[in-house]
DNA sequence: TAGTAAACGAGACGGTACGTCACGTCTTACC
DNA sequence: GGTAAGACGTGACGTACCGTCTCGTTTACTA
């Protein structure tokens, strides 16, 4: 939907075009805020024309995920230093500092337009979420087999768990994103909130 | 902003015409999806003129959110039954439901349209989740007078840790929501992830 | 075709903006010719919406007609001084400085697009052609009775072979048309409608 | 204006490619009309690339005019049986004949581009109109000869008042062309042609 | 019990962006 | 080297809504 044609082969594609518009959203996301930023800006900024954008992508929120995943693409990997309090601290420190950057103007956008486009939605999560939630969730469950966490908590709860937390404040604005409580946070988490008996 | 004058008096304000556009958002949104519906199309469904709408809504989000604490206005509530863990069950379980219905339909719209619009962001926080955020709060406070929960970590965090991972899925769909998993969840949080030493 | 919607009621209809757009057509076409002009550009210079355009006239040639018939609307009538020749002469000359004026380079366009486009091919001869063709016949069959031209030659065919001429050059280019050769070209043609002495 | 380079060498050029090409063009205009055929439409239907097209014709009006000339090139020569009166028949027949078969649909079209392309419009009249002009000219200069026609008439004028009609209906849409007429038409033209007895 | 001023429905308006189409140019690979 | 295929930048298309602005018409307070 959307696309001029049923995907033309990517042989001849002009990989100029390509970085250009990628380029250009991230940049007027940012400058603008991702409502704003129209196809049409898109294409006068990246000196490209409109059907250029729609014959390789479907949609502005398309467009978008790829310039995110074109940004962070190869950051997948999971510390493991052995103290799985550490590894967490310093990999959820590290969304912290890029949710709080202009990565995270034009993530926020993505998230947003995905709650109307089921096929966006599903491609956020497979592309980005999904990957860094099984490094996570590796990484968790070796710290079960250390004994280091529990072993009757399924890790993807876990996950939720340490992350949803910062998805909140980053889409529900109730209060900044520090990187300095988040140690703190991982604590918590960890610990659990009932009083130590 | 959008205001066709400055702030009309309400007192010859026609509820007639306030309840059916409140109600043709509501159904609107659950027929076509939050981002497909126009202001014309809620005008001629709720058989008003645009500019009565434009008159007394802001925006759509605007009308949204009204709309939406139209619907759920009055529960803010909190249970004390003296047992923290069933309270926060039976709370977050109501919330879980509320989410899967239509209400969440527009609910997402709402959180959605708000990433790219400040005073929505901050009517939303204002109206929706901070009475909520406080009443669980306080009754978070009771809990940890009553010495069933910790008192060194801030309730407000408390909040976070309880309520996040059900956003996380609502606005992320990794995984669905269920009422079932609630009561696991809740006492996840609450004796946390290290293991029983 | 082309319309927005299902002509819509002309009692709000804006004259300002009715105005402002024929005059643009008229201007812009004579500046840039016919096939050059937009109706994107017809919009920009007569300070019009593109829709507002769509909601009245179907196409650039439906409007461009209109724009013809508002220049030369009312000029119906035939002079009758009694000489058939004369009066020939008189208005055919004043055709052939009309389309040697700004009015030739809107008309030749038009008849240009009327051949691919049947409805405005009928609106053309309706509006343009048969009223004035049909002007010339009465006062050539006033002349017949007259006795100043033959009986049995059809007028019609006779407006054909007096007007035609002016056609073929007008839109063949062969030669210019000049206001001077009308009077030869109207005797050759009588010489033979005259009736056999 | 439209060549890709500066005429290239017409040696190597694909005899198939250059019949192809005016063959779609017929073909397509008279399956659609003239101003619905598009280069790339041509350029599919012939199997041919459209830098191919653009290499060899400045434009479409050019190519349907080589269709045109293509299609009825070699019949130039006018009848003399002595009868102008009968030769002008049995030549305005063909020509009313051809008017109204599929050449007729792209010559219309033709006529209609050149209206707002100068150079087009003048090919026209060198490679299809003025031939044929001049060998009706010198036709009725053999009968002025003869003493069939008077002498004080340029052959030229007689050629429109005998043509244009013919040409007054085709891009007019008064009434349809009827080769059952051209005797009548030829008859009433001359009766004003023939020297006065 | 009018008179009157407001809010109202309807919808035309000047705009902006949409997603598509065809243009004419250019590049690549083949013959 | 001419050719087919087709991606490219460009720009106009006709449409959908935007938010504003008249219009007459209710409607409900005032006098």
């Amino acid at each position: 939907m959307g696309h001029t044609s049923g995907t033309p082969s990517p042989r001849r594609r002009s990989e100029r075009s390509r970085r250009a518009t990628l380029d250009a959203v991230f940049t007027l996301t940012v400058q603008r805020g991702y409502a704003a930023v129209t196809i049409e800006a898109i294409a006068a900024a990246a000196g490209v024309g409109k059907p250029t954008i729609y014959r390789w992508w479907p949609s502005k929120g398309a467009l978008a995920l790829e310039a995110i995943n074109d940004k962070v693409g190869g950051v997948l990997d999971f510390p493991d230093t052995g103290d799985i309090a550490a590894d967490l601290t310093s990999q959820l420190t590290a969304l912290v500092a890029l949710l709080n950057s202009d990565f995270g103007t034009v993530y926020r956008g993505v998230i947003a337009e995905a709650q109307g486009d089921p096929d966006l939605s599903a491609a956020l999560r497979d592309t980005v979420i999904a990957p860094r939630s099984r490094a996570c969730q590796d990484r968790l469950a070796k710290a079960v087999t250390d004994g280091q966490l529990r072993g009757d908590v399924p890790v993807r709860a876990m996950v939720e768990l340490l992350y949803a937390p910062l998805y909140y404040r980053f889409l529900l604005h109730t209060d900044p994103l520090s990187t300095r409580q988040v140690a703190d946070q991982v604590e918590w988490a960890l610990t659990g909130l009932r009083p130590v008996s």
